[in-house]
DNA sequence: TCTAATACATAATATTCTTATGTATATTTG
DNA sequence: CAAATATACATAAGAATATTATGTATTAGA
């Protein structure tokens, strides 16, 4: 089972960013990967939506980056910065209060796993 | 406080439709309201986002309308459809499956109110 | 009487995704 | 060993869905 789209988003960067805050230090691919594996096939993530958005979190600062080649292949490595530490606690409580909230609206019960 | 503008989106329509299975039958204006109201300000669907939902929904066949004035102003009442009863079941399953998830990815401890 | 609230609507714009395409290397399998 | 698959990046066209701005009109309240 994959979610239907629209659920995704708005949330991609942050799940991107609590990957690298989990890995310290991450490559795209391997986040798509990951994110597959975790959620078993229920969130995959494609190249078109990945890279654009890693692109954007450079640009706002909140990810450097690493070049490197394995072998002849690149390989462009992330890693959080100081304010990408600081954005993910922020997006983390924002989506919590969210899913909440969410939850009572739609009269979502508690779920015991 | 007020969510940042992509967390609600892919949940309008979930929104919209379990208003009007909780309310039978309901206008626009009165919806968002509602959803401001249910939600301390957290939520506040702007008519440039519910008109355009609405007209949709009504597309899809998920909601049923009836146009009704009082005094000289014009009020359009929602309802849901039998295929919207179905739709909205679908749709809080797959949501709440998608917060199990992300709860899990994210590691967001379960919530003690 | 003016302002705010109610109640609908749409257009221009922005964001963010999907899908498709492109390039290239590395590994696995028939 | 050739072909298919997986790895690894990237971008462009298009779709979906929101924001912001604007428009029209009625009704209620300060």
């Amino acid at each position: 089972m994959l979610y239907s789209s629209e659920l995704i988003k708005g949330t991609l960067k942050t799940i991107v960013l609590k990957q690298l805050e989990n890995n310290k230090r991450m490559y795209g691919y391997e986040i798509t990967q990951k994110v597959k594996e975790l959620t078993k096939n229920r969130i995959q993530i494609t190249e078109g939506a990945l890279y654009p958005t890693l692109h954007s979190l450079e640009t706002e600062g909140l990810v450097t980056v690493e070049t490197e080649y394995i072998g002849k292949r690149v390989r462009k490595y992330y890693s959080l910065s100081p304010d990408g530490k600081i954005k993910i606690d922020e997006k983390i409580n924002e989506l919590t209060d969210f899913f909440e909230t969410m939850k009572f609206i739609l009269d979502i019960k508690p779920q015991v796993i």
